[in-house]
DNA sequence: TGTTTTTATATTATATACAAAATACAAAGC
DNA sequence: GCTTTGTATTTTGTATATAATATAAAAACA
């Protein structure tokens, strides 16, 4: 019989290219690769201990992630994100969340209400104690599960794409992450439409939850210029 | 001054992988590659006379696009397509559907309109003289517009890539393409509301028009059991 | 015969090698 | 000084080679 040991090594197995791909991606979302910067494919490689080949895998698989540009013969540069760009993700992002909020309210589980009244009970606390960190975290886990409980696997994978762009522009541009304090009300408003499993309530709290993280972000942008 | 020639020529160059990619990407719509279908690095290589390398490229960028799934060290085969994938895939159009056609009934100019007034007529056209071929093409040029009229490239791409799934099932499961009458009748509703720049009437009759769509999916699904 | 072990083969994963194009820079010509 | 042209260098694109793993077939054993 095999040891657990290499059952456990194969199952954590994972080819180069993903490790690579997580690293350069983590390293775009947080801003470490700045946007325009070049991706040299022999300095990366180097930089990592690894040859070109997965190198070059991981940047194809970015590129249709979005997060890298191409252009032929002259190499990969991380993806420039303009405030059209992030527009447009916010745009669509609404109606993901909106949908998904809606979905959610049909299909959650008692087992996940209970979890999710749970989050909301940590991030109040937090918010309350000005724990940024926690806050953010608690924020992000509570769209998670709402989310999961959409039942809808398209929807999640676009979503995390979608995600990924706005956190990227938030490091980008707007260093600082205000926590205010009628995010509670309006996630408390989400989790009670969602318990009362009344979809076209949760669906128009979604939205407004939305329409004001979009205000905030638009805002911010406008304070750019 | 440069001759135009050269530059035709520098604007013409794909990678080879995009070549691949198209080709494959292609293949598995059209079902000319079947679900669950391996797709081995060597043969491909062989059958298209290239080398392992563009292959490897082009089925990293199928997986990221979902169509291919991959098994660490065990290979690359052709996504399979369950029914609740495509459920998913419909929910999830349906509410980038509704919000492109709000979007555009917004941001549509005086040409656009005109251009959408035609491709309608003759989709009209060729829908009487039941010109199956006709029909679809214009049916895609239709929606294709007021993707564009929406001016937003995110939602551009996101919509591209679930047409793909929902054409891929078509395929697949639907070998026949009705062409119902009353889909005439929708789109004229769509014309109009987006013509007259009332975004809410828009977004109503887009919904109508997906929700029937997916009937006649759901419809035909349930037929296959 | 059925089951395990061994061995061979096929296939992916990664590294390296080579070719072609782009870029940078210096020398020549005006 | 400015442009042009040639050359060296860098970098990507593609091909091939090597290593590691999985699959399948054959041999050994009960």
């Amino acid at each position: 019989m095999a040891s657990k040991l290499s059952k456990v090594n194969l199952n954590d197995y994972k080819p180069l290219r993903e490790v690579i791909f997580d690293t350069l991606r983590e390293a775009i979302i947080t801003g470490e690769l700045k946007p325009g910067e070049r991706l040299m494919e022999v300095k990366l490689a180097e930089k990592m201990g690894v040859s070109r080949t997965p190198v070059r895998e991981a940047i194809r698989m970015l590129e249709l992630e979005g997060l890298v540009d191409m252009l032929p013969r002259k190499g990969a540069h991380v993806a420039e994100l303009s405030v059209k760009d992030i527009m447009d993700v916010l745009e669509v992002r609404a109606s993901m969340d909106s949908l998904a909020t809606r979905l959610a309210a049909e299909r959650i589980t008692d087992e996940e209400i209970k979890e999710l009244r749970q989050i909301q009970a940590q991030f109040v606390n937090y918010a309350n104690k000005d724990n940024l960190h926690g806050t953010i975290k608690k924020d992000v886990e509570f769209h998670e599960l709402i989310y999961r409980a959409s039942r809808n696997d398209r929807l999640l994978q676009i979503a995390n794409n979608l995600r990924e762009q706005v956190q990227r522009f938030r490091v980008i541009y707007l260093k600082d992450y205000s926590s205010p304090k009628n995010l509670i009300k309006e996630h408390e408003d989400i989790c009670d439409a969602i318990s009362a499993r009344n979809f076209d309530q949760a669906q128009a709290c979604a939205q407004t939850h939305i329409n004001n993280q979009e205000k905030v972000i638009i805002k911010a942008i406008k304070n750019l210029k």
